[in-house]
DNA sequence: TCGGACTTTCAGGATTTACTGAAAATTCAA
DNA sequence: TTGAATTTTCAGTAAATCCTGAAAGTCCGA
């Protein structure tokens, strides 16, 4: 880590220690932060000599961050390089991990029980087996489907939402008492 | 994997398989999934025996997922061994997880971000870097506080609040205009 | 306090994952 | 086309992680 100021030496640690448990790799997460950091985009070679990695290891760790839509690769007229930078707005890097988290890490799981569910329970242990596996399905989808409708809504409104924090609660009182805004009738649950 | 019908199987391989995605290993899903789906307590040798994992393996699994949480310790009267449990409410499981990556995932972060923006920048690069820090460290706070909202709201609101989706922006838009229920005016924000 | 039933620890081997350097592939200007 | 600049691939090695069996530790009834 050449060259680089304590403050992102310790932001670029940081993220490298970190990586494992959120399943990136040291290298992959030190890159992304490096990038996220840097005040303009980075070329391969240069987190190459700032991090102290192969030629071969950055190209496959942004690779991977591309992956996950994490960096944007960018053109430096009259430069053949391949530059990178990184989305700075929290709300959007937010929907993409959460995204791509969804797509990787829960809808392989959503399907595999949605075809448990379809079997036919052949004993009492099954029967209890799948009506468990019927309750994380149903966890899962009312949760995903919130989030659907969550990432439809203006950023504005779900800040405003966040920080009434629990005082929705009251609203919703008050609303189903009137009336005004039911819930979703038409749908299943 | 012996004697486990194969709908029970699937389910414990497929935990298996997405372990190393969620971040805990294969041998430790298959634990989990496998006392999740039982309808009564296993011991680790019931469970050593089933999935034909060694005792001590068995040992070290259950630790971990009582580091987590996910499972309970009982006892049968007249028996000596420890027998394990899962709860079974989808919800508490999810809260259960969401407290323990939060502990583990996002407060090391939030606490290095914190000491990041204590120090003054000595650089223009520097500068434009602590900016970057301190907008990922508004977003994890504003989510994280969202979350101990959440958490303390009942059951009931939630699932109400969740199948809502985004008609809750009509609800805001209606409360903002007629004042009823103000945003959180002490926060600093 | 002995001994057996049970659980935990841990060193070392097995497996998986990460990383490198060299070579191949691609891209583009001339 | 050619060839220099750049990126990607990949086989081999390094490192990390997982898993096991053996031994040590704990617990409790007799």
């Amino acid at each position: 880590m050449s060259a680089l100021s304590p403050l992102v030496r310790s932001f670029v640690s940081h993220f490298g220690e970190m990586g494992s448990r959120w399943g990136i790799n040291r290298t992959v997460g030190q890159i992304y932060a490096l990038i996220y950091v840097s005040p303009r985009p980075l070329n391969a070679d240069e987190i190459g000599q700032s991090l102290e990695f192969s030629r071969s290891n950055v190209s496959m760790g942004l690779k991977e961050l591309q992956s996950w839509r994490l960096v944007n690769l960018r053109h430096v007229s009259g430069d053949r390089r391949e530059y990178f930078d990184a989305p700075t707005d929290a709300w959007e890097i937010f929907r993409t991990l959460a995204e791509e988290r969804r797509r990787r890490e829960i809808e392989p799981t959503l399907s595999m029980l949605r075809n448990a569910l379809l079997e036919s329970p052949s004993s009492e242990e099954d029967r209890i087996a799948q009506e468990r596996m019927k309750s994380m399905h149903d966890l899962i989808e009312l949760m995903t489907t919130w989030f659907d409708d969550v990432q439809r809504m203006d950023q504005k409104t779900l800040a405003q939402l966040m920080k009434m924090g629990s005082k929705v609660q009251r609203l919703l009182e008050f609303t189903s008492k009137s009336a005004l805004i039911g819930g979703r009738s038409q749908r299943k649950d």
